[in-house]
DNA sequence: CCGAATCCTGCACGATACTG
DNA sequence: CAGTATCGTGCAGGATTCGG
């Protein structure tokens, strides 16, 4: 994602929300987050694998499109929240939704490994 | 997208809805295709600036995905026609919700291209 | 402890030409 | 008409290192 930024999309509006949940750690980053306030640490935590440039890529991004906001507590320990924005909780149903279609229909057919469409190539 | 095909995404469940919908024109495609079989060149012509080789490309991710068929004639004319699933038919709601969302939300702040990083207060 | 800066790699995406 | 074959590009994603 982020290859042309939902300046206007030409294409249809379903690319400018995907441009914005469809990063590689985008969706469950918000998940996280969307559950209360986390800190710059507790989401590597939570993320295993995930480096840290990546989460900041990713944090950063998500700030950029005014989903979450970044709070910096000039401590002596560095202390930095990411919290959900009024915009970002909009998006929770729909990707609840987004899951839930998932768990419905893509889970059973992984689990099948059977003709249902032939999936894989 | 296409990344890591949705064989198990230890992530989360809405990485493998993005890994089908994700595609740079899987969207549009869909909602073309949603609306009644299509031919080839008839999706080329209703996409313009979409290159045979990705049409190509994305309608046989589709059909991998499930989501569409691809019926071929085998006539003197070649013809070949690319329909909806039943699966693919339950993806209809989650476009138009994800397209609302957009309209709703992120077309107001494209247009007001005021401060995007402290959306309503 | 929380990042920024730099460098690198691989795939998604794309342009162009050719074929049954 | 409906693709394939070939080649090229840019950016998302990633490893590593440095700074405050």
């Amino acid at each position: 994602m982020r290859k042309q930024r939902h300046t206007f999309y030409g294409n249809c509006p379903v690319e400018a929300a995907l441009d914005i949940i469809g990063g590689k750690w985008k969706a469950i980053l918000l998940f996280h987050i969307l559950d209360g306030t986390k800190r710059f640490n507790e989401l590597g935590r939570l993320l295993p694998g995930l480096t840290p440039r990546m989460l900041t890529t990713q944090l950063r991004e998500l700030e950029a499109d005014g989903v979450i906001t970044r709070t910096i507590y000039p401590q002596v320990p560095p202390k930095v929240e990411y919290s959900i924005t009024p915009f970002g909780r909009t998006l929770q149903p729909l990707l609840q939704e987004l899951a839930a279609w998932s768990e419905t229909h893509v889970k059973p057919r992984l689990e099948h490994t059977s003709s249902a469409g032939s999936p894989e190539s």
